[in-house]
DNA sequence: GACCGCGAATATGTATACAATTTCCTCATT
DNA sequence: AATGAGGAAATTGTATACATATTCGCGGTC
């Protein structure tokens, strides 16, 4: 509870603060569905149907999807509306790779500033995680292992990086809900853990090695290798050119 | 806001462009405006005036400065209009670190796929650069300087570092605007070339610690240690409640 | 019965209209 | 002369209307 409490807590634009505008409404709620994933990657975002549902018109509704494109979360297609997009496979290992270079980066700030406050908070936050997995609620805790690494960032106190993360953050959410193999279940509750641990003990070269580690085994447990259905009509386009174009023209 | 024309429209509308939207062009425009530097940090941009001088609704134009206020290049205030971007000192250290943890990650993954071919387009950029520099035309050469940059994440191959450095050059180049030092000649030409030679001989580690130094230089040539008018006034208010609000209460 | 073209229905792209807020000028007051 | 209130002008926020593009279904043709 001390200068890094107010890290913690976003500062405002250098300005006055604002009521929220509706546009910003519907685009946290859309926003939070997604990272939650009850809108699966592919769901058509009708501008009419948001607008109704919200009770804004399609201007609003617009401005929502505009940013939520930019985070790359949504993909509007010129006169064909917005969907919620689906990364590719090479988009998913670019990703897993500027997170860890990213979170490496972070890890070193927060050892240079980390305090009994952030500590705790690290602590509290998994907590809740292990609450939610306890509890079978699969959603909230996606959720919450997301913003374990978002926490972390604010304890860094580097913005662009941590703006940066939180994309990176949601699209991984996007990939899980995509690749994620049908058996697998995803359960690394400990090490957000162990990683709190080598924070507190100070091994910085320790914390490094964890993160990297953790994020290693979340793209490990990927289906990654092949491809979605989309995709293979794509290949397999891809090998009529190569081997039946000749003999058929 | 005749003024605003003269900035923006330099050049007439190239020949037909399908696919993109009058959106995409308000975009560029002003994007390639405010990183040559044509549009200096605080300028206000009026919704109709940019309308009226593109031919284009105010809804076309709120588009494009939506996008902009998501690439932080670009600050919306609420019932108050957009204006050009003004990094505070502290936006201005957290996008210098940011940056020396991007580009030391985008090196390393460069070292990994050069090949001929990258390190002939990094020398003819570096000439193209001097060119500039030579020729006395300092917008052009601080944008190509940016430029080098984006060319080497290109390069790495890594879209999301890619695209997050985008942001990172754009903010940059307000930051110089606001804090170059008025007697200190930014000229640092030959570093470009010396990291290329690193480059080339497969010396990761040397281009890494150049790539450092690099940052490090422009940061260090800017003047942070101060405030600018603005800010100055938002200090004397804290430190007014810091140290007379007892004394006075 | 499958395929192609054409038109209606649907959805998006852009402009315009109106409401709400801010900014700026004017003028009265001290 | 400086300050502050009041209102007009200007600007932004949001909704609606119209234009354009796409999607889907129907019917005709082979």
């Amino acid at each position: 509870m001390t200068e890094l409490a107010d890290t913690l807590i976003p500062r405002p634009v250098r300005g006055r603060r604002q009521g929220t505008s509706p546009g910003d409404a519907i685009y946290n709620h859309v926003f939070n569905a997604i990272l939650e994933q009850r809108l699966p990657p592919g769901t058509k975002l009708t501008e009419d149907v948001l607008g109704d549902i919200f009770g804004v018109s399609r201007t609003t509704v617009r401005k929502a999807l505009i940013r939520l494109e930019h985070e790359k979360i949504v993909e509007i297609r010129p006169n064909r509306g917005a969907v919620v997009a689906s990364p590719s496979v090479e988009d998913a290992r670019e990703i897993f790779t500027a997170r860890k270079a990213v979170e490496t980066a972070i890890v070193d700030l927060v050892m240079a500033r980390i305090d009994e406050g952030a500590i705790e908070a690290l602590r509290q936050h998994t907590a809740a995680e292990n609450a939610a997995h306890r509890a079978g609620d699969r959603r909230r805790w996606i959720r919450l292992s997301g913003d374990f690494h978002l926490l972390l960032a604010r304890i860094g106190g580097n913005r662009p990086l941590h703006d940066f993360l939180k994309e990176l953050v949601s699209r991984t959410s996007l990939i899980i809900a995509l690749y994620e193999r049908p058996g697998k279940a995803t359960c690394q509750s400990d090490e957000h853990k162990a990683f709190i641990d080598a924070l507190t003990q100070g091994d910085g070269e320790q914390a490094r090695t964890l993160m990297l580690r953790h994020l290693d085994a979340i793209e490990a447990e990927l289906h990654l290798e092949g491809e979605e259905d989309a995709i293979d009509l794509h290949r397999v386009f891809a090998e009529y050119f190569n081997d039946t174009r000749n003999s058929t023209g």
